[in-house]
DNA sequence: TTTCTTTTTTATCATTTGTTAAATAGTTTC
DNA sequence: GAAACTATTTAACAAATGATAAAAAAGAAA
């Protein structure tokens, strides 16, 4: 269960690389470990690494006065990415927090955009990987704006079963744009 | 008064070109005219170009139940794309009507995909104008979730007053994700 | 196990938003 | 300008969600 993902697998999936060019993104990827609950990006300072999940799940959240607000959840081969920082060398306005101990494959953004530049096929794979981000982001964009808070939380059970088992209420609720409470009512009413 | 956007300036916005390689894409794309009311994609259908915006604007919206629900406004300068089209080659869900007497640069998908992959300059030309797209719809996505019906009315009027000058405020209202009514109580409540 | 701590649920009441219908304001057409 | 049509606001009540507090359940630590 929750099975670890492999790099290759994971550079594939968002473009199919040559050998040649996938390896100059192999040489600039390092493995690291962190324990759960660490604080992989802190919130309005430039991020210089991008990571994906081997292993684990993260959360990114935000604070809205005094409380945090989860806006993404992250699990095995999923990208962590400060946006923020990754697209325009800014401050970003979010924390990531490991939710497990987590295996990931970090790299360094000065080298990405090094290779965005020398590498016509690494320029299209760092365009693909935008465009599925971008998909992403609509459709979650989408689902707030039609669907009520029930509607959401089931979509969410059917398609990304493994974040609610695995993750705090506390979170979901945030993520789902209701307060924990909120989603105690709507559970109670599904069953 | 809502000055027309010319394809130079629209183009290196988004990211620097060299003359050489902003000329194929200026060779791509051809001006057209639109009428107010023009329905320019259709949902369940493949689209074949993306536009920018030179005079105009426009919305996108998809049904829920038997009511409209507009997710995006575009006006000079902006782009018009239907992400599933341009991304996977899909259909969208997604109608583009618009809302005024329009002009527009269309570029043919095809081109464009196929000078990502003779043109370094080009691929990363696209790589920017995804990251960006992408950086407004998290931006979207954090307003929708961390902020009240109100705040968010009040940061459209703030950040894009010519939106709520020139459009129905129906579509406004579910472009915030409320309806009209609600929108009406909440514009009496400021006043 | 027992205790302590954290997470989740339940209860109560206040606030916001939705729904429906009617009234008002604004546009267009003749 | 009057009539017809469309867009916006207002009103009244229903439903959903928020806020706060307390109870119950689940997990972690001694």
């Amino acid at each position: 269960m929750n099975t670890s993902m492999e790099l290759n697998q994971i550079i594939d999936t968002i473009y199919p690389l040559t050998t040649t060019s996938k390896n100059l993104i192999k040489e600039s990827i390092i493995e690291t470990k962190f324990p759960k609950g660490h604080i992989l990006f802190k919130a309005h300072k430039i991020e210089t690494s991008i990571y994906f999940i081997k292993k684990g799940i993260a959360r990114a959240y935000a604070y809205s006065d005094d409380n945090q607000i989860t806006f993404w959840f992250g699990k095995e081969g999923d990208p962590i990415v400060s946006m923020q920082s990754y697209v325009n060398n800014q401050k970003g306005y979010e924390d990531v927090e490991l939710l497990e101990d987590c295996e990931l494959y970090e790299l360094k953004t000065e080298k990405l955009q090094k290779l965005f530049l020398e590498d016509i096929q690494i320029a299209n794979w760092g365009r693909k990987f935008s465009e599925l981000e971008l998909i992403k982001s609509e459709e979650r964009l989408i689902a707030l704006q039609f669907n009520t808070a029930t509607e959401r939380y089931l979509a969410l059970l059917k398609n990304y079963p493994s974040i609610i088992q695995r993750v705090q209420l506390s979170h979901v609720a945030s993520y789902l744009g209701i307060t924990q409470v909120s989603l105690s009512r709507i559970r109670a009413n599904i069953k």
